[in-house]
DNA sequence: CATTGATTGTGAAATATTTCACAAAGGTAA
DNA sequence: TTACCTTTGTGAAATATTTCACAATCAATG
């Protein structure tokens, strides 16, 4: 961490702690920053829902995330919104204090730079890779990345439904469903209910190598 | 821009010029980061290729920006390649110089930081629309992109060629093809040779708002 | 200005995906 | 448990896209 004990003190004083449940809104687009909101534990689905056009997912944040500091950088308004897909902890950080810290701090401004950048990588990659697959490779990117970067175990519940999971890689719900029972079919994944357990990890890196 | 003349000065005493022609390759991928790339003049497309997957292009970088700043924060390894679509002109800095700028001045960090920010929400907001447009939307978003940002204006040279402008999109050359064509059937752009006029602008948003 | 390699145009067949229309579970709360 | 709303499964027809195979055109260079 860059901050110094009393970077510390100050940061904590104007911080405030926040609940949410499953399925809550904590941040809609369109506002303008008035807080950082730091995610200290749960799951959060980044999106855009725009009129009557079908929601759009950005990405998944996990853990020990701030939300939204591109938008917080880049023009002050929330481009997107933000809604907890388990029960979630969050701190709100007064925006000014935060400002205030990078202008005064190098080291703090370096590394969210770096957070912001490692993001910035991560997304385009995912971006980039989905642009070019058929859906059973962008689903089977999806599986990994639950797999591998959220969950760290090849059995979980899956943190979205079939809907969610189509506004995530851009195709339509039934072929989120068709896709994901062929891959059942071919024994690469077990699903009941909404526990999934990949049983062949290695087939669905090539399946999303293949593209 | 928020450096002092003293910090100008030592960034120019820090810094070199480069010249590229029109195809030349500024900077390869995976490789790791010695200098900044400022680009003065000119344009540049942003691109992977790796190993016999077909080329795909990220963005496109004018004037006035640097090349491949998520890179040199995230993990200092190069993650795109760069190549030269006009003849550009560049300044290469020192990374260590510019780094200690981030560190010492405020100002400038945020600066930085802004520029990442911006650039991950227009990337991220093309990227998402992409993902749910057809071939047709697609296309009308790339031209609108190219008059709008890039030429500002609705008669240009087409930077790309149909194989670069379906690396861009993910599709395939010959739809970026025919969708050219049935554009041009339908009065709403002139092609001739890299020449391109948007005929109908309006009609060219609608096509990108209706996907 | 002729040759050569790169780029573009295009039809037809093969694939992939969406859309629609229901049926079948699941999940929740009285 | 029932009633009700959400989620999932699936076939068939309609669309969209890719792929392949050439032909045509362009553009650069000796």
């Amino acid at each position: 961490m860059a901050l110094s004990k009393d970077e510390l003190r100050l940061l904590g004083e104007n911080c405030s702690e926040g609940i949410f449940r499953k399925g809550e809104v904590i941040l809609s687009e369109g506002s303008l920053t008035s807080h950082i909101i730091y995610l200290q534990s749960g799951l959060v689905k980044e999106y855009i829902k725009s009129g009557d056009q079908p929601e759009c997912i950005v990405q998944i944040i996990q853990n020990r995330a701030y939300l939204g500091l591109p938008s917080l950088f880049g023009d002050r308004i929330n481009h997107y919104s933000y809604a907890a897909l388990t029960d979630v902890a969050v701190c709100f950080i007064d925006v000014a204090v935060f400002k205030q810290f990078i202008l005064d701090n190098g080291r703090f401004a370096f590394e969210i730079l770096s957070t912001v950048s490692r993001d910035s990588l991560t997304n385009y990659h995912r971006f980039i890779s989905q642009g070019q697959k058929k859906t059973y490779g962008k689903l089977a990117d999806t599986l990994l990345y639950f797999s591998k970067a959220i969950f760290r175990s090849n059995r979980f519940r899956l943190p979205l439904n079939q809907n969610e999971i189509s506004y995530l890689i851009g195709t339509s719900r039934e072929s989120v469903s068709k896709q994901l029972n062929s891959f059942i079919r071919d024994g690469i994944i077990s699903l009941r209910r909404r526990e999934i357990t990949i049983n062949e990890p290695e087939k669905l890196e090539q399946i999303s190598r293949l593209g």
